[in-house]
DNA sequence: TTATTATATGAACAAATGTGCAGATGAACA
DNA sequence: TGTTCATCTGCACATTTGTTCATATAATAA
């Protein structure tokens, strides 16, 4: 099969070399919004850290406070505190206050979900 | 409703504050274990960047090469190289020759159902 | 062989990130 | 009120990370 040569296109000011302009153009069309960008990439990042990834797997099994997710992850309760925080700010995790002690959760299913398709994929 | 009081118990040499001593046991019953944690991480990790997060979703309409996505995200083509690279090490992408030109296409369907997941999260 | 095309790779550097520390906040209780 | 308990937050610093630049490799064509 040939393969045909490398084209040029105006882009943005400059010459830009491409093999396949339609499917290139079909690849912009189908792109995300800079919005849905933004959100799904920061879960994603959110979940690619091994100690927020320990977390949220702990809550997996139901709430459980800030003292015990330290101790169940051998770390300082400021460290579990700072990520607690970037989780919640992303509506991974929510958190329901009983006297002193605060009791985090996963905020939503489709969190788990993730979660246990990534774990189906790694365990295969 | 009381709230039992902090107990300590001997940890790894020291000692560690817990509150409910049974959901942290349980909790560290079901943790992940470290290679299984390590393969989850890399894969969010990998998938939580901005760039290889469009690089892959390019990827859901079919295979393309680099410099085509290079076109694609206005990118230069060794950054899309450096990038493909890490995400062809942990097997979410997959590339094949032919003549010079090398395509990329997404290994394994567990990846894309992992994108739409996601996708729909950030979509509702 | 030499030249060209498409991609890969190594080094370097700025930017982002995770954690510990110290102090602050808020709730319960004496 | 003052004290204790559970958690939060601002700062600092070491580590990690993504991109660029220059160069290298592999495949084809002349």
């Amino acid at each position: 099969m040939v393969i045909s040569r490398s084209k040029m296109a105006e882009e943005e000011g400059c010459r830009v070399r491409m093999v396949h302009l339609n499917r290139v153009a079909l690849a912009r069309e189908a792109s995300l919004s800079r919005r849905e960008l933004d959100r799904l990439s920061l879960i994603f990042k959110l979940l690619g850290d091994p100690t927020r990834l320990k977390l949220v797997t702990a809550l997996m099994g139901g709430e459980m406070c800030v003292c015990d997710l330290a101790a169940t992850l051998d770390l300082s309760e400021s460290a579990v505190s700072h990520q607690l925080r970037r989780l919640r700010e992303a509506a991974l995790v929510r958190n329901r206050r009983e006297g002193p002690v605060l009791y985090y959760s996963l905020d939503d299913d489709h969190v788990a979900r993730l979660l246990r398709l990534g774990l189906d994929h790694v365990r295969e």
